[in-house]
DNA sequence: ATATTTTTTTAGGTAAACCAAAATTATTTT
DNA sequence: AAAATAATTTTGGTTTACCTAAAAAAATAT
């Protein structure tokens, strides 16, 4: 069995999460932004990455992960958000501070250690910041949510996670009292500048901004 | 501030037990079977902490620690037991599964996770195998302990620490019911191999041979 | 005190993971 | 379709952390 270096595991994880949201096989500098890096150092990995069938590539043509790679893309994110579960509900770090250390803790190696954490941790399916844990044979669980800016004015919803995952967002939202589990009724859209008037669960009203709208899902109530 | 690599910090943790147990400067060789090395890879890197400041070194006189050096060692000694109280207590690993567990975990970087961990955990003091925990200052707690071996005939003791930490050792003693705050009372002493009869709480009998009884510590009970 | 053995260092080399600069290929503009 | 631009790869280099083999120093034996 092939050891793979915490580096090879860093651009395992990029090339997921970028092929995955562009629907299409990752750019050479979309991984090297995504990690700080050149794009020399990119192609550099990606040969030996493909030595290793965990992805296909094809020089010029971007690369997408083979069913080993994202095997081990996947298990990575499912240690990356249950490590993140324990930070935040056993030793109390709040949800903007735990992706570093989250970043670290991924790394581990383990099989035992994860399934006995995913235990001790009641099984999650969602970590704090609402998105979902695969589990332990890599699937992922789905659910219905939208962005807040598409939902129309007088429907509720509860707020399931957001898009934005920077520590500024984070703060922002818990200052305004906007965290996972939430209610938030839609009462107006102002259309000039997209922002929009909410109400709280607790009867408080706010105005936000369309960026906050953009950031922040929900799972529209009934 | 400089960082340090992980394989620094195995050699500054290697070279800290080493001249602690020796009395003494730490030796190349001794450095290198202990990282399962070669001399020329030590004195290679001997240098390179030297030029950090981490370590005391002058060819062919071994090295000491800087206490700089020594804070660095001290804390890692300090994150793998605590790691080893959280795998043991948390997570239901046995005491002799957690050892490489802890030998990653001590290299995840972040003061506030520690600290965290520590109060989590209850402020331990030992670890799962009895050994020392550092505080947050890098203070030892000592304790008076003796080898088994050292009791006197009808003398009582509380099992309190092994000095052999191999799975091999430490699954004997729990075959024997030797566990950590166990009391043993030793009966009789056979001279012809130092094996010992030995008495429990619960009133079971047992012969131990002389290396058990080497590697296993108890606090003397009036 | 010299010879032998052991320990340590030096010399020269490797692989992983990075980099800047130059060359090449793909894409877009005109 | 050519020219210009953008993306990617290649080339030649770095540092870290290893290695083997040879040389040097220290310790031990005679």
């Amino acid at each position: 069995m092939q050891t793979i270096s915490t580096a090879e595991e860093n651009y395992l994880k990029a090339i997921f999460t970028i092929s995955e949201k562009e629907g299409k096989a990752a750019a050479t500098n979309a991984i090297a932004t995504a990690l700080s890096t050149t794009a020399a150092s990119v192609t550099d990995m990606l040969k030996r990455l493909a030595e290793k069938n965990l992805i296909a590539y094809e020089k010029y043509r971007g690369v997408l992960l083979t069913p080993a790679g994202e095997r081990l893309a996947t298990f990575l994110i499912r240690k990356h958000r249950l490590w993140e579960v324990f930070l935040v509900e056993k030793l109390g770090f709040s949800w903007d501070e735990v992706h570093d250390l989250a970043e670290q803790l991924e790394h581990i190696h383990g099989d035992a250690l994860v399934e006995r954490l995913d235990d001790f941790l009641g099984r999650p399916r969602f970590d704090p910041h609402g998105d979902p844990i695969p589990d332990a044979e890599g699937r992922w669980t789905y659910r219905s949510q939208l962005l807040l800016g598409a939902l129309d004015a007088g429907k509720r919803g509860v707020i399931t996670g957001v898009e934005d995952h920077s520590p500024a967002f984070l703060q922002y939202l818990d200052h305004m009292g906007l965290v996972l589990g939430a209610g938030i009724t839609v009462l107006e859209r102002f259309a000039y500048d997209q922002s929009l008037r909410v109400r709280a669960d607790d009867g408080t009203e706010r105005v936000l901004s369309e960026k906050v709208s953009q950031n922040l899902y929900v799972k529209p109530t009934v």
